[in-house]
DNA sequence: TTGTAGGCGTTATCAT
DNA sequence: ATGATAACGCCTACAA
């Protein structure tokens, strides 16, 4: 039940006043040795901590940064990790809120956020979302705010994000360089950007290689294990069906992998697979599914290292876009031919 | 650029006093009607928010928990999202920390949360910590503090957690009960609850079922795949090597299944696998692993719930101690007569 | 070198 | 019904 110690305490029992303890703490210039020396021990002895909310009241900032997600799956949580490890190191604590992909959620999590004076914001943006007003007021109130991963075009603001025309491109070449010609597409919702970012990627490698696009591969469906699954069932159904299948996330990759067991095909003899993220799963399932690495944690510390930097520089930041590169690893899905990128992780 | 709107603004362009203000906010009895729909409108237009860190400051609370945990991983992390919605609901702000099973980085985060004064706990005991002083400290101060999950005896807190022992029980019994006789356990860390729970419950089911307990069939390792496979390799290259291996997780329990695929074995047939937590991945490989389901989403809701309870009860709730009963999900590496238990999720 | 006083935004107590 | 004022814990001119 004992109170933590404030500097009004030090200084009644050092018999000094409460601006020379505060002055001692914070090693200001003018200020008596010895004096110095006993406020600082009795702090020590009383454990004194700074109380947060008085400072944050007084300086109007609460070192704390609001980072909203989609969710917390595999690749956002390593992402967050990431950005907490940079935001701790620079002092700052990170409050996350789940959107669970819902737009309404995410104007309720930017309210509380912004309720609760966070200095600014680290956001990933919810599958829903299109209207972004929301974001705009963040701005708005002058708070520094950076885009990670799903960055959208709406918004003018410093963002880091994977080079996913690159990752769709490096994935649909290397199935073509394995002997596949018939290459369908699983691309995610038609509004966000990764998806059509990664179609774009997929549509360059067909016209590299000369292949014309053909639409009726080119489907549109939910980020989503199920939905990815019954879509593939569509695709084994074609009379002309595609002999190979690029998912831009490894959870529809499962979800095609199920579908294409169940027709009682065989990866990558009778059909190729190639997933988005490289999580641990595809290598956990049979055959090990070829996946482009998303680099998870590093874009997380990548995000908050630009967020800090937006923070202690007063320039206009907004049009810096950090992009990282896309690596594939080939695995059994899909490897028909000579190996000639990396392998394993 | 636009700074909030204060109590003080109203105030001015009202010309009424700074309390009536902020007595009209708060409906307070006695406060003319029109004044109070005048300083209502107003402040919906400026779009007043009262600033919570002068809220905090005043009345000594923050709405804010603080919850440590050890990573999250699949289990914890919708652990959390229980948690948070709970939380949500009673107007409660969640931050959470990772301690990355660390012990160090768990008393590192104990004393931010203490330091960023939120009003109490929501704790799991990272795999790496034996003293608890740094919890006890939280109770020292005189704040709530639920333990979920991993439990530990040392701390006299209330706290949710799963029957382990039941569930370890569950799960051998029902490899008994398919005909398996010799049955390993990859039992966790030594010193973690949990792992000592699940233990006992499949010494309890040996036991039942009258056979006797062979100490080198129960194998301590940490809470990891690579672990859980290296010792399974081991486990195979017995003289007689068991027919039936109880993982108590799932990752372990995939690492056990590339040893025995590995080694050539055939599931169910050879050898029988069972795992805990019933993660989505379970169902995603082959064969697919029964498992014991962890309720994690409840289990973080009921936490969170008897957190609540404990800032608005004034009794001693701290020996209140919920236990959620698990189940088993019995699938193809397992099944070798008829079922008895659920199946699927 | 040290102390006094005002203010950050809010609520609560006491007058008016 | 309304207003002044002190207080929460801290910092910082300014005064001494």
């Amino acid at each position: 039940m004992n109170k933590p110690a404030t500097i009004k305490d030090i200084a009644q029992r050092l018999n000094v006043s409460i601006s020379t303890v505060s002055r001692s703490l914070r090693n200001a210039p003018d200020v008596n040795m010895e004096t110095r020396q006993a406020v600082i021990a009795l702090s020590e002895e009383l454990n004194y901590q700074p109380n947060k909310l008085a400072l944050s009241l007084r300086q109007k900032q609460t070192h704390t940064i609001g980072v909203i997600v989609p969710n917390l799956d595999y690749v956002l949580s390593t992402m967050v990790k990431g950005i907490d490890e940079v935001a701790l190191e620079a002092g700052y604590t990170v409050m996350v809120c789940q959107s669970n992909e819902s737009y309404g959620r995410e104007i309720l999590n930017t309210r509380r956020l912004l309720d609760s004076l966070v200095d600014g914001f680290i956001i990933s943006v919810s599958s829903e979302t299109k209207i972004v007003d929301h974001f705009k007021k963040i701005q708005h109130r002058g708070l520094p705010m950076v885009i990670f991963d799903r960055v959208t075009p709406d918004l003018t603001a410093p963002s880091v994000r994977l080079d996913n025309e690159e990752g769709g491109f490096l994935a649909t070449e290397h199935l073509l360089e394995q002997g596949y010609k018939r290459i369908a597409i699983l691309a995610g919702p038609v509004n966000l950007g990764v998806s059509n970012s990664r179609l774009e990627g997929y549509i360059k490698a067909l016209k590299k290689h000369k292949i014309k696009k053909d639409d009726n591969l080119i489907i549109y469906c939910d980020f989503n294990q199920d939905y990815a699954y019954y879509a593939t069932r569509e695709l084994l159904a074609m009379k002309k069906r595609p002999d190979a299948i690029f998912t831009i996330s490894d959870r529809m990759a499962i979800g095609a992998m199920l579908a294409i067991k169940e027709k009682g095909l065989k990866m990558p003899h009778d059909i190729g697979l190639v997933g988005f993220n490289n999580e641990p799963v595809v290598s956990l399932v049979t055959p090990q599914i070829s996946s482009v690495d998303m680099p998870s944690f590093e874009l997380g510390k990548a995000a908050a290292k630009l967020f800090i930097e937006t923070m202690h520089n007063n320039e206009d930041m907004s049009h810096v876009e950090e992009v990282l590169r896309p690596r594939l690893y080939v695995r059994e899905s899909s490897r028909r031919v000579m190996v000639k990128t990396g392998k394993g992780k």
